[in-house]
DNA sequence: ACCGGGACTCTATCACCGATAGAGCGACTC
DNA sequence: GAGTCGCTCTATCGGTGATAGAGTCCCGGT
């Protein structure tokens, strides 16, 4: 029973979430698929292919089908939605930010930009600035999401990390995280709260509201 | 006569300029210093504490000292400008980007943050928003860095790309790249214009225009 | 003058990684 | 039955980060 591609990867997506990425390693994907390893060169060229292909996958899994809003619906709403779902896509995985950051530009995430631009674009959106919001917001989320999973060295273990001195040399950082998650505000309403920073500058000049 | 932190690092930005960040290797780095590979290991607990500081200094050599905006430069231009540093701190080496986003927070860039927010809060936004605002910035700038950095896979020499088939499954975002590049835009200009998308959005509800 | 200790570098070696070469094997076709 | 193609195997390479532990050399205390 021959080994697929798309087995492959399922496997690779399930290595992943064990392991972590430094730990998608193809002795211990070969492993898990119960073949040794100079087999997946069969299947795939080298490594990269592999991260390229569950990067894929991972997009995948939250963007199945690429679905335009419904005729009603701001863009400006849709386009928040869409950059959620694809947060919630990279946060779905362990270094997800970072699978997508290292394969080279992926044709689901062109499909997303395509969905993207030329619904705004239908909005009435000129297509410069439609391409501008696209991009703004697609980097902004691949970068706010790189950092929140970079983000906690250890539970409570900093290498040498002195807080004290932290909070006297960056005290405004400081109040400016307290004050913010002080009363019940989540990481998800600070990502949604930044975007809307770049959607208000978006419908700022994009043309009509909606 | 004794190796020091200082040139480690100095070197280890030659090599990473040379080679690449797959090229930097402690090896190759020892070879460079005229000593043996664990040696390092004397001066460094591990390789990413390497990483970390050659992050430093690259933020270190765009940013030798944090300063405020003159008193009467409105401080959205003081950001931008902000943004534009920290992109050519980033586009300075090779996987600039890569680098600061694999390297877990460092100091200085906590120092950065701090002087951008501070400064908005002392032009009397409100810590919230002035954080809100940074912390957009910071994370498009380095999601839109790692994106102009891993860009072009080769010179021509894609691997297997077929651009025409790409052209009709994504006709809109090859139309957007050719309408922007058509009359001399660079990417800086491209950056400068999505900057301009948050920087309008920020102005929008931050209080005073100046 | 000695000598002990710490700073710094060395050799040797691990376990593991991605990748390649080339043999083997089974099924399917002619 | 012979050959071919699809797929997997064994063996092995060069390279990587990391550790163990043995020097070496200088400097300060006695």
């Amino acid at each position: 029973m021959a080994l697929d591609r798309r087995q492959i990867v399922t496997e690779a997506v399930a290595l992943l979430d064990a392991d972590g990425l430094d730990g998608v390693t193809l002795r211990k994907l070969a492993a898990r698929l119960g073949v040794q390893q100079p087999t997946l060169y069969w299947h795939l060229p080298n490594k990269a292919a592999l991260i390229t292909a569950i990067a894929d996958a991972i997009l995948e899994q939250q963007f199945p089908e690429l679905v335009p809003p419904n005729p009603d619906e701001p863009w400006q709403e849709w386009l928040v939605g869409l950059a959620e779902r694809l947060r919630r896509a990279l946060l779905a995985h362990p270094d997800g930010a970072r699978i997508i950051s290292t394969s080279q530009t992926s044709l689901r995430m062109a499909g997303i930009s395509e969905l993207a631009i030329s619904t705004l674009v239908a909005r009435e959106v000129p297509l410069r600035r439609a391409r501008l919001i696209v991009l703004t917001v697609e980097h902004f989320t691949v970068g706010h999401v790189l950092e929140e999973q970079t983000g906690p060295p250890a539970t409570g273990s900093a290498p040498d990390f002195d807080l004290e001195a932290f909070t006297t040399a960056h005290p405004t950082v400081v109040a400016g995280i307290a004050e913010y998650f002080q009363d019940g505000r989540t990481p998800d309403d600070l990502f949604r709260d930044c975007l809307g920073v770049i959607i208000r500058g978006a419908a700022a000049t994009a043309g009509p509201t909606r």
